[in-house]
RNA sequence: CGGGGCGUGGCGCAGCCUGGUAGCGCGCUGGUUUUGGGUACCAGAGGCCGCGAGUUCGAAUCUCGCCGCCCCGACCA
């Protein structure tokens, strides 16, 4: 993308109503607006990152063997009725009438809707197991929503559902959703710690928050220093082999992780001194396994091998996939802007062209951009008639993790700078060099 | 929901106390200049001062009501 061609509104100033630094950039980076309190709209550089995580989550959903589908934002007041939940969930459910008074609602979550599809169209143990999920927004009513989209009341989700025969399955598809949001965050460069936590509205005993480290998080938590030195890494994994899975989950289970409300001072002082840590941090999903709490009361049972009707174990698992852009803002960033982790960034990298106007540096410019796009890359390109240091300070905020700058000064013998946002180093490299090693640091990215 | 604060060009703010033709910086437009970290200068454009009522000869300014937004707290798959 040239830059002179696209949508970028950079601010200059930092709009009075921002707090934390993620709100901060997003603004001042021009990826978000505010339309209304807790409700924002993405504009093409934030909107471009969303649907990079929403792609990602996608993609690890379905490597771990679950189906993508897709319910609707507005619901019938009825089925959460059924459930007990509509006079349960509160003040937080929107609630609309339609033109026939009838009682609708803004879904804050879809265990009811997803319900009601699976009793509709499953009656057999042969259709299990089953686990279909699906990114939609939600809304939930905060009382105070703030800190731009990490509280928002308005925003994207990916929620999951598994079904069941048996507990036993039914734990491991909890332990197959632990495993592949395990992968999910490390593949956005993030690290997000699995947690023991608290059941909430959704309810259920058998549950883990996964919280990414940020002193700007919501939640106190405490933790064995041991777990944030796990990685995944890219090992294969047969999400279908319950030893294996369950190994992974024992492991990153293993060391002391709780948030402030499942927290034991107790077995928290066990741990030796100098690998005890308390920090805060922002919560990006939860996992839970609820056994029959929907199935009993909404007749959600299949027919057994022995022919009995018994309901489906069931459990139910999400990513705060809007809240992920802000964790991962709060998670990479310094006093300059952003700076993106390569697996989620909007483009790959950015050129600067220091002498706009040029005959040199511009043919330089649009030669290096045509060179990336054939390499599979997604640059973006600063030809706006501003000064270099104007230029930089743009590319530092929208914290594209990779810049080429071309120039006089480096043309004269043939090379263009590619500097690294994170650690600010640069080199030397001649184009066809700097279009190598970018494809190379973006190689099975 | 309790407490506090703020609504003035796109953004950041001053003016309000003590009513008298709406200002500053950034950004924007045209031009000159400059060109390796937000250049300097010249000339411009842009505002029902959140909305409504009231007081007054006269309201951004005083009074009342409403709306919106932010912060602290409580709350929070």
């Amino acid at each position: 993308m040239r830059l002179t061609q696209y949508f970028l509104p950079v601010l200059r100033e930092t709009p009075a109503e921002a707090q934390i630094a993620s709100h901060r950039l997003m603004l001042r980076a021009g990826m978000i607006r505010q339309a209304a309190a807790g409700i924002y709209s993405w504009l093409p550089l934030g909107y471009k990152v969303l649907r990079r995580l929403e792609q990602i989550v996608h993609e690890e959903q379905q490597r771990a063997g679950h189906i993508p589908l897709l319910m609707p934002t507005l619901q019938a007041a009825d089925l959460w009725r059924e459930s007990g939940r509509y006079d349960d969930y509160g003040a937080e459910m929107l609630r609309i009438k339609d033109r026939h008074e009838r009682d609708m609602l803004y879904g804050p979550t879809n265990e009811e809707l997803i319900t009601d599809i699976f009793r509709s169209a499953v009656t057999s143990y042969k259709d299990l197991p089953l686990t279909l999920y699906h990114i939609q927004w939600k809304f939930r009513d905060e009382m105070r929503p703030r800190f731009g989209v990490m509280r928002g009341r308005e925003f994207l989700m990916k929620d999951g559902y598994n079904f069941d025969l048996t507990v036993e399955d039914a734990l491991h598809a909890y332990n197959r959703h632990m495993v592949s949001y395990i992968r999910t965050y490390e593949r956005m460069g993030l690290k997000a710690i699995p947690m023991r936590a608290d059941g909430g509205p959704i309810g259920g005993d058998h549950t883990h928050e996964f919280l990414v480290l940020a002193p700007t998080g919501e939640s106190a938590v405490f933790y064995d220093r041991a777990v944030t030195d796990l990685t995944l890494g890219d090992r294969g994994i047969d999400y279908a082999d319950r030893g294996q899975v369950s190994d992974i989950v024992a492991t990153w289970t293993a060391p002391y992780a709780r948030t402030d409300e499942r927290h034991d001072p107790e077995a928290f002082a066990a741990i030796p001194e100098e690998r005890r840590v308390e920090g805060r941090g922002i919560e990006v999903g939860q996992i839970f396994f609820f056994g029959t709490k929907y199935s009993e009361p909404m007749r959600a049972v299949v027919v057994n091998e022995q022919g009995e009707r018994v309901p489906v174990q069931m459990g139910s698992h999400g990513i705060g996939v809007s809240r992920l852009v802000g964790a991962l803002i709060e998670a990479n960033h310094d006093d300059r802007g952003i700076i993106w982790p390569e697996g989620v960034t909007p483009f790959h990298a950015g050129i600067v062209n220091l002498k706009q106007g040029d005959h040199a540096c511009d043919a330089e410019s649009l030669s290096l951009y045509a060179g990336l796009r054939a390499a599979g890359l997604d640059p973006l390109y600063d030809d706006r008639e501003e000064r270099a240091g104007a230029k930089f300070a743009t590319m530092d905020l929208i914290g594209l993790p990779w810049r080429l700058t071309v120039g006089p000064r480096g043309l004269a013998s043939g090379k263009v700078e590619l500097t690294s946002r994170r650690t600010g180093e640069s080199e030397d490299l001649s184009p066809e060099a700097a279009i190598a090693r970018l494809r190379e640091i973006y190689a099975g990215i």
